[in-house]
DNA sequence: CAGTTATATGCCTGTCAAGGAATAAAGACG
DNA sequence: CGTCTTTATTCCTTGACAGGCATATAACTG
């Protein structure tokens, strides 16, 4: 629950760099390890805290253990910061000028992609 | 700079209620401490955190100091999850979980794209 | 200047999380 | 069944961090 577990959880960066490989597509722990340049005791304790965040779920092959992400929680991320996101959407549009113009929102269209 | 920095800031509930209420507007030291029922050196030391991972700026008003919410770094967290917002998004589309079975050499092809 | 308000820092302590080595557990296979 | 492989778990040690308290610093006030 808690979206602590979810900031502890991406805190860490080497679970960060798990949870980017995982991106990728599922791998399984060994895979993981050698990634990481982890050791094995290492990502298995790793991907147990990610496993109780939610972000990622197992798959049992033979003996292996195949980690898929998840990316519900991701998306609890991009809710947490959706009000951020026009806040500095707007600090973009008044970057050094403020100007109390009219509350005529400039529709100003202008995604600086990269 | 690294975003080391600015996960592990994020990654303390007290620090998030601290982004959170500065998201309302810009507060003195005062009133966050009042408001996120802290001590006042902590919120000090909560404050320094944050403003070494950018998030938060500061305002000298007299013997005051107010801080304010510093967008940037929160655009850089959304950078961060944009790759995995495409997967989320893709992932409402298979509401069915089916989980591959990559075992030996599945090729892995087309996805049954209705 | 002394006194007062507002904030920052230092020190100390308890807690919690991470890493390493060894070992357990589960499955495959002769 | 014994063994090998792959992953999980336990124990232990170490380091980082948060909280509380006292104190320092800075700015305003009289």
């Amino acid at each position: 629950m808690s979206d602590a577990a979810l900031w502890s959880a991406l805190a860490d960066p080497h679970r960060r760099a798990i949870v980017a490989l995982l991106l990728a597509g599922p791998r399984p722990v060994g895979e993981i390890t050698e990634a990481c340049g982890l050791s094995q005791p290492s990502t298995s304790k790793h991907l147990k805290v990610l496993r109780e965040a939610g972000l990622v779920r197992v798959r049992q092959d033979a003996q292996r253990r195949v980690y898929a992400l998840d990316p519900a929680p991701i998306a609890a991320l991009d809710a947490w910061l959706a009000p951020y996101r026009r806040l500095w959407n707007s600090s973009l549009d008044t970057l050094g000028r403020r100007l109390d113009a009219t509350s005529d929102d400039t529709p100003h269209p202008a995604p600086p992609e990269d």
